[in-house]
DNA sequence: ATTATTTTTTAGACTCGTCTAAAATTTTAC
DNA sequence: GTAAAATTTTAGACGAGTCTAAAAAATAAT
């Protein structure tokens, strides 16, 4: 059986990997899951004997195919709870991350499959991150960060990388949600901060935002 | 902080003193927790430290207002999930008592607050059982278990005392549902099984099953 | 290429919730 | 009213997850 903590640890790798890509340092994951080195030390190697992750000291861990599917699963959990959360309860999407985090845990197939056809089978979160199947697969579009499109280009928004409250009351105001169409107008070549059109307005963002800010284009 | 053992450990007592009323002993609560009386006794400590039961060694424990208003909080939230499962997710009554024992633990006022209203204020769960308020108030109307009953009386089902499924299954199919009516026939005996009338078809319930039918009269 | 710095790991300890075995207390039996 | 039995508590230990402090390895600097 798999820990609460252990399925946290997982989660954290799968998103600093980018989705198991790249290999993930010790120190990263103790930032990440607000801990110590030491304390991640002693995770890795657990995580490790179930198979979850490959290790070799002194050079972080890369996730397994079973470690992949196994955080997918749990990020499966979280997404249909979020949608839950704002479809269904009426919460705002800067409010459903805390209680998600906890709800993600919850061992119950039969529910979660339950709560998946009453929700009619979203394939999106409320944040536009893709809900994966199952079986722990995930079918990714293709997607860049505002920060990376060029002046005059546009794209479509499909989601927001931060789950941070303050930056979703943020985008919720000045319009930028899944599913708008923006298009680069300026880019400011001090600061890199970017005059962008949502909706018919005209918008300026900082760069640290423009990151958060995923589009298929 | 409470934490999840705690929380059960506190539930478990307030259902042993049957609301608070009787003091509960050591190996009763260890019978109940599928636990040891050593590490009962430990845990005791810990909840008298916090001011939840009053304890003295060798003479067992009796809950405090402030840990019967906390199980409460956690026995409303227990019923609540409970009454989502069946009624928006599609659960039968006996399938959903496990998962309510870890959706009740999920820390969040907003959330079961919003569950509540969502499911339109329900008083009772899908056993019958009465929902404690915000505050973890508890009106219960007065009862009694089937065995009590004098042939030739009526009453109407208000709850099920266990909740395990094969009980509740077998329920089910006889019909003996909260809200119906049901009338004893004669009680033999030999064993006190009982002969009674639900929806006007005769049928014979054991002692032990009688036990677990509450009723209003 | 040797030293200095950063990163990672080990060693030992702490809390939480659990256990077994032994001691203390209460209850029951005679 | 004392002995036997049952119950409860203490003592000491263990695994999970965490910590601090120190050691080891890798990386950067001169």
């Amino acid at each position: 059986m798999i820990s609460f903590t252990e399925e946290n640890y997982l989660k954290a790798i799968y998103h600093l990997s980018e989705g198991g890509h790249k290999a993930v340092l010790t120190n990263e994951l103790a930032e990440a899951m607000q801990t110590k080195a030491a304390s991640v030390t002693d995770m890795i190697k657990k995580l490790s004997a179930k198979d979850l992750i490959d290790y070799q000291r002194y050079y972080g861990v890369k996730i397994t195919s079973l470690g992949k599917s196994t955080a997918l699963k749990v990020i499966r959990k979280h997404r249909l709870w979020e949608t839950f959360l704002v479809q269904k309860l009426g919460f705002t999407w800067d409010e459903v991350h805390e209680v998600a985090e906890q709800l993600e845990h919850i061992q119950s197939p039969r529910l979660i499959n339950k709560l998946d056809e009453y929700l009619g089978f979203p394939r999106i979160d409320p944040h536009g991150d893709p809900i994966p199947d199952q079986h722990g697969k995930l079918k990714s579009q293709p997607q860049i960060s505002l920060d990376q499109l060029e002046p005059g280009k546009k794209g479509v928004i499909t989601s927001v990388k931060d789950s941070d409250p303050d930056l979703l009351k943020y985008l919720e105001k000045i319009g930028a949600k899944p599913g708008k169409k923006i298009q680069v107008v300026r880019i400011e070549n001090y600061d890199k901060s970017i005059e962008v059109i949502i909706e018919k307005k005209k918008v300026f963002v900082s760069k640290e935002v423009s990151k958060n800010i995923l589009l298929s284009v």
